[in-house]
DNA sequence: AAATAATAGAGAAATTTTTCACAATATTTA
DNA sequence: TAAATATTGTGAAAAATTTCTCTATTATTT
């Protein structure tokens, strides 16, 4: 599908805030674009977004534009969103939870299998569909289910050995919302999610811009 | 403090993490480094992180290295970790309580002070010493406490309308969880936590992954 | 005391990413 | 039908970011 087999980070970072725009556009029935309104809506320039769908192939009419529908559709696809995807969450906790309760993953198909934790006070219970199991009973798991994408919410003290784990019994995809950088083999995909680090830089662009505005 | 006004975003992005391995090798007692042992534990070249600290003037010792409680100490003045950030969270949900619950924004001052939401079972509720108020008694409260930052964990349909109320009543700084990019003053800065691009993101590297290793 | 090794700082080069500019093509208007 | 307008695709230019290379400095070893 691609022209090109190495695409910049940056581009791929860009495709889901397309797809959920063009969702938006599909919705109130809006089925042309071009690369100026979405532009306008994504705030990135429209030469790059030219260029960005560009490394995919030409998706669009010259003189005409985008077709709302049919673009939404091509990029899903290079994400893989019109896949269904299985995942498991370790660490049944604050987080772990609030991810289990979300309904919002709409527009692709994830389906939370099941939590593990160690806490006895949480195995047993249910969100949403996904079980709460004991941890200790998750490589047996992972044996026998086929899981694409682990979520790891435990705290950082056992997150790498978490990981290990997982990749031992076959995880390649792993979601990580503990503070620590995992390290992992090469042909294991780690995609993080640091909280702390997102609020510090917050932090300097709040005092930056009230040192300016003085 | 800066040697150069306009730091580019990457640099800023990369400092919370320097400054949590510093941390790291504090706590165990290391206190000297080098941008080798640095590039080592972060991932990121020697040279960058030299290049990344020049930003701010020369925080290390030619011939010798970085003194690790002095250049935690530079990089947490530069993020402005070193003043206290009281902050509001708007929605009580799931997320809004897991961030409440949250006692790991170690190493910085940062308070929750009180939550707000519509949902009449929620409101009176308590996390942590913060207490989850009417969200019809937000403006009010901002007019009397002085709050640096919101966060906002509504659902998207009402982000963007909470935003700017949130901006009305004087806040600069927004924690943004909803999938919805909020059209906000110059001057108003906004941190988006976009999880679902994230999810997105990982799962094109986990197909490209899938699909290379065939 | 001299030689050696380690390392930051800093300018330059290389690379990557973004923007620019314009030809090609489609639609709309006169 | 012709002209005007809108818009993509694309190569080139510009800008931003990262890496390279070397000098100066410090600590350590001989
Ligand atoms: N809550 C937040 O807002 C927030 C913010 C930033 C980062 N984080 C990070 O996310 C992670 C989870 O945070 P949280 O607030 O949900 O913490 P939490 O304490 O509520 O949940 C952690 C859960 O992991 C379980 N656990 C511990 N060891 C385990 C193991 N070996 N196997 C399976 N389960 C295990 C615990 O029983 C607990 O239920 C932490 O690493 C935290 O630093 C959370
Ligand atoms: N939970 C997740 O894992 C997750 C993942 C990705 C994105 N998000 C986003 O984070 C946001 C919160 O998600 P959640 O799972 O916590 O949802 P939630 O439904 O659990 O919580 C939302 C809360 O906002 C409150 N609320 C609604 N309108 C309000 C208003 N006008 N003023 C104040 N409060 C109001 C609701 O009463 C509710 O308590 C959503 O935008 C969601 O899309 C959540």
């Amino acid at each position: 599908m691609e022209k090109n087999d190495r695409i910049s980070p940056a581009v791929i970072r860009r495709l889901p805030k397309y797809y959920r725009y063009l969702g938006e556009l599909n919705k109130v029935g809006v089925n042309k674009t071009s690369s100026r309104e979405l532009s306008d809506m994504t705030g990135f320039s429209a030469s790059q977004i030219r260029q960005d769908l560009n490394n995919f192939g030409g998706f669009g009419q010259q003189g005409f534009g985008y077709d709302v529908g049919n673009l939404r559709n091509e990029i899903g696809k290079i994400l893989g969103l019109d896949k269904k995807y299985k995942i498991i969450i370790v660490g049944a906790g604050n987080i772990g939870q609030a991810i289990a309760n979300y309904t919002g993953f709409y527009e692709a198909d994830y389906e939370v299998v099941a939590l593990f934790d160690k806490n006895p006070k949480l195995i047993g219970l249910s969100i949403r569909n996904a079980l709460i199991m004991d941890s200790d009973d998750l490589e047996e798991f992972l044996k026998k289910e086929h899981i694409d994408i682990a979520v790891i919410c435990t705290p950082k003290s056992v997150s790498q050995q978490v990981a290990e784990q997982l990749v031992r019994c076959g995880i390649r995809a792993i979601w990580n919302f503990a503070p620590k950088d995992l390290k992992m083999p090469e042909d294991v995909y780690v995609e993080n999610v640091h909280l702390n680090e997102s609020l510090f830089s917050l932090t300097y662009y709040y005092n930056k811009m009230k040192k300016e505005s003085k």
